[in-house]
DNA sequence: GACGATAATTTGTGATCACATTTGTCGCCG
DNA sequence: CGGCGACAAATGTGATCACAAATTATCGTC
């Protein structure tokens, strides 16, 4: 594997799992430091994610991981809406036994992460859980668009639970196994639209009835 | 601005309007010297271009445009009218007399370019006529997606188009500006997914019908 | 002691070079 | 005549250097 595609892998975890909060600007020379290599592969690395939407870079040609926004908040739920439901639907067919055993697993996982109040956690498997789903529709074009979508309130969700925690939080996840199960494919639109509404409402209300 | 920007800007534009066919490779050294600039703001220019799918990076290191499947061509006419025509209904009430006269302009680019057979033409103005509108939605999340959405089906369209000629082309343009006139949101998106949904069966139809 | 100009540092950009891998081309052997 | 292997050319990757713009630090002045 060429350096800078594990460069690119670890920047975009520790972007898609809020280790690094929005707002703060990284530096090539910094990150090829902190990493031992030459600032090319960062460069690259970053280009990537800044065409990601992971980063952005702006006329100061200064890198930070963009803030949050209302009105971009909501063109991201209402993407998610759009695009998430679909690919669990196409998903739905091809889940056999083995799968579904580990899409369970993941939501064992992130309601252990959760009542262990493990914010980081909690986020790996909620991604991992989705997107276990997802990976099976097979569609990697309706995939990547999700993925750089999850890219962007990645940071931003940390922040939210970092200040109000994990406690309150519920997922409609067993609902979308059960669908699964059942293939039901209504309910399991139903269940992942709900999954999406009800937590992106929580985070964005966390930060806007908890401004900084 | 930068010369990463500036290739960056040239090669989005050829991928755009169909300027290099799918399957095409293109090599890193060769673009830097038709463009009389060292291979670095390329290597740049490409890898961004990478990240937003336009172009596609194989085992081999290779990079080509890439060709295009049945089940993408389906990923990519569901994205599209999951997103546009909503794109088309958040601008509509920000579009005044000005931004309408530019849009019925490029509509009329689009007929000219259609009657004489102009095939780069028509598929320059049909972009400008489409994001024409969308960009007033000051959506920018929304508006990314979809441009590399476009991005990934122009080499196509242009293939499709240099097969069957823009003769038996018809499009919902007209309606679409009809419905921003009389604010009807409902027309407005239906005019848009109906220009979608028949453009792109007319290009997906003609490389299926008309195998190479 | 606060403000502003200037110097020093830091940062992204672009070019050049070395290297490993891959691709293309001959020429040889079967 | 066809396939296979060796050699040559080309290609992407990563490192290093030079440069200009921006940021930060420093010092002098009011």
């Amino acid at each position: 594997m060429t350096t800078h595609e594990s460069v690119y892998r670890g920047l975009r975890e520790r972007i898609l799992f809020g280790g690094i909060p929005p707002g703060s600007a990284i530096t090539l020379r910094g990150l090829a430091e902190s990493m031992s290599v030459s600032p090319m592969p960062i460069r690259e690395a970053v280009r990537r994610l800044i065409a990601e939407r992971a980063l952005k870079m702006q006329d100061n040609r200064r890198v930070l991981v963009p803030p949050m926004t209302e009105a971009r908040f909501q063109e991201i739920v209402f993407a998610r809406l759009a695009l998430e439901p679909e690919l669990a639907s196409r998903a739905m067919d091809r889940i056999g036994k083995a799968e579904l055993l580990r899409i369970a697993n993941y939501d064992r996982a992130v309601d252990h992460a959760m009542a262990d109040g493990d914010v980081p956690g909690y986020m790996q498997s909620n991604f991992r859980f989705h997107f276990a789903i997802y990976e099976q529709a097979g569609a990697e074009t309706l995939t990547a668009l999700v993925e750089s979508i999850w890219l962007q309130f990645g940071p931003f969700m940390r922040m939210a639970y970092g200040r109000i925690g994990t406690s309150a939080l519920e997922d409609h996840h067993q609902a979308a196994i059960t669908a699964i199960e059942r293939r039901d494919r209504e309910a399991l639109k139903a269940a992942i639209a709900a999954d999406i509404s009800q937590g992106m409402g929580f985070i964005g209300d966390a930060v806007l009835k908890h401004p900084a």
